[in-house]
DNA sequence: GAACGTGGTCAAATCACTTGACCAATTCCG
DNA sequence: CGGAATTGGTCAAGTGATTTGACCACGTTC
């Protein structure tokens, strides 16, 4: 029967995760010091002793960090690009899923604009080739983790071809996240048949927009794949939702 | 400073929360019996005077009768199409809208499909009425009330044109239920200027395909605008999440 | 009709949290 | 520079939520 066991939520927990929702979204920022413990029990409606609870375990996750008499902070480590504390909190929300598509949507489409701009027929050259490796690829039947790798060689040739180091720096620490699954396990998009498909046709989309030097082309083609990337997501979310109701109504 | 109070979260609200889901996704059916307190207890791991409660509070929402001797069954009268308990289980259930616009895309394709075949010369004209008034509201920035209520008359236009009852009598409920909000608050798709044009659009595309006799095109045209109305709502509801964390970093 | 299994009720014990107090470290102000 | 104020750190007693365990009444089954 599809009962699962429930657990009485501590108060702490609950504390714990609206204080990370508010360093996720950056509400609180890096060395900013959160108000007294009397101060945010009160405004939370908690005791001390259940406030330092939480408090306890942000500080073990690396969040946080307090001096008695001073005061508590947010962890001044959290400044550096993707701190490991960072990317567990990434890690553990949703909704940095849909901001990271959001965000790498527009970078991308800009250095695709760049590339068909700017790239040298050198970088040019290096696209098609990461072109050619996928289409190799696709008809040999590579295994997800293989194309997914391709994939990023693909995206990393493009950001190359802008000539914006800020940027590729940038995205390069975003495909490290990638590759460690932080957002989503990108190998799912290729072990869908049809998606791998529709997959290569807009990488072919892509590819023939830079190297025909269209730079609003290359940018709506970019568009439209992360647009199809982010729908295909939620679509497998929901199949894996729908995956576990159908298993629950079999365990009667 | 942007805390919120927290409250401590009741073991029995957890029961009650998992026992509604499993209603919501029919996997717990009406009429069915639950497993007997002690052993549904055991499974929960919850004592069971926190059990009862539970079940308590279940019993007051309607989804659940209790038997002395008998046991705890699912309450037969979920039986019924939408009755008001499953109404409210929808009501507080996000997966619901999706599931909702998932079928009425399904149902709404057919019957475009079903009106652009088998619609009568009458019907057609009906159709055609509706985008007319559609066009005038447009034309002269009528309240979103208005256009929300023109939209339903169009749709029920296409519906009756398909002449099949079944159908008719089960989106029948669908529309009385999205007039009372349940599923979204269907005025906000006619308060964005934008928006409120792209939809005359794809009714306009919808009606055309119609009156053209053309049913794989009717049927393109609805799916086409049921993704849209979907997007748009998940696009409301990232807005909605912005705004409040905006609000949050105003507060400091 | 008796036994078994069910829902319904309740008291005592345990655990999570609150209240209130006190101590040590840091900051601020005169 | 020292004292006052504010901060974090710690802890005991009280309160409420939950668990444990028991008992009673009703319905079902053999």
């Amino acid at each position: 029967m599809p009962f699962q066991p429930v657990t009485a939520a501590r108060l702490s927990g609950a504390v714990v995760e609206q204080i990370e929702l508010l360093i996720l979204r950056g509400v609180l920022r890096p060395g900013e010091r959160l108000p007294a413990e009397r101060d945010l029990a009160e405004r939370l409606g908690v005791s001390r002793p259940s406030l330092r609870e939480a408090l306890g375990a942000l500080q073990e996750k690396g969040l946080l960090e307090a001096r008695a008499g001073a005061g508590v902070f947010v962890a001044e480590g959290l400044r550096s690009v993707f701190p490991p504390a960072l990317v567990r909190l990434f890690a553990g929300h949703r909704e940095a899923v849909v901001d990271y598509i959001g965000f790498r949507r527009d970078l991308e489409g800009q250095a695709a604009e760049r590339a068909a701009v700017h790239g040298t027929d050198g970088d040019h050259a290096v696209i098609a080739a990461a072109l050619a490796a996928m289409e190799e690829a696709h008809g040999r039947r590579s295994t997800p983790e293989e194309e997914a790798e391709l994939d990023a060689g693909f995206h990393m040739a493009i950001l190359e071809a802008a000539h914006n180091v800020v940027l590729l720096h940038m995205m390069r620490a975003m495909f490290g996240l990638l590759r460690e699954g932080v957002f989503y396990n990108r190998q799912i998009m290729f072990r869908n048949q049809p998606t791998r498909a529709r997959l290569l046709e807009q990488h072919r989309s892509i590819a023939a927009a830079i190297l025909g030097r269209d730079p609003a082309a290359a940018r709506a083609a970019v568009e439209a794949h992360m647009d199809f990337v982010e729908q295909a997501l939620a679509e497998q979310v929901r199949a894996e939702g729908h995956e576990a109701v159908a298993r629950q109504r079999l365990e009667r």
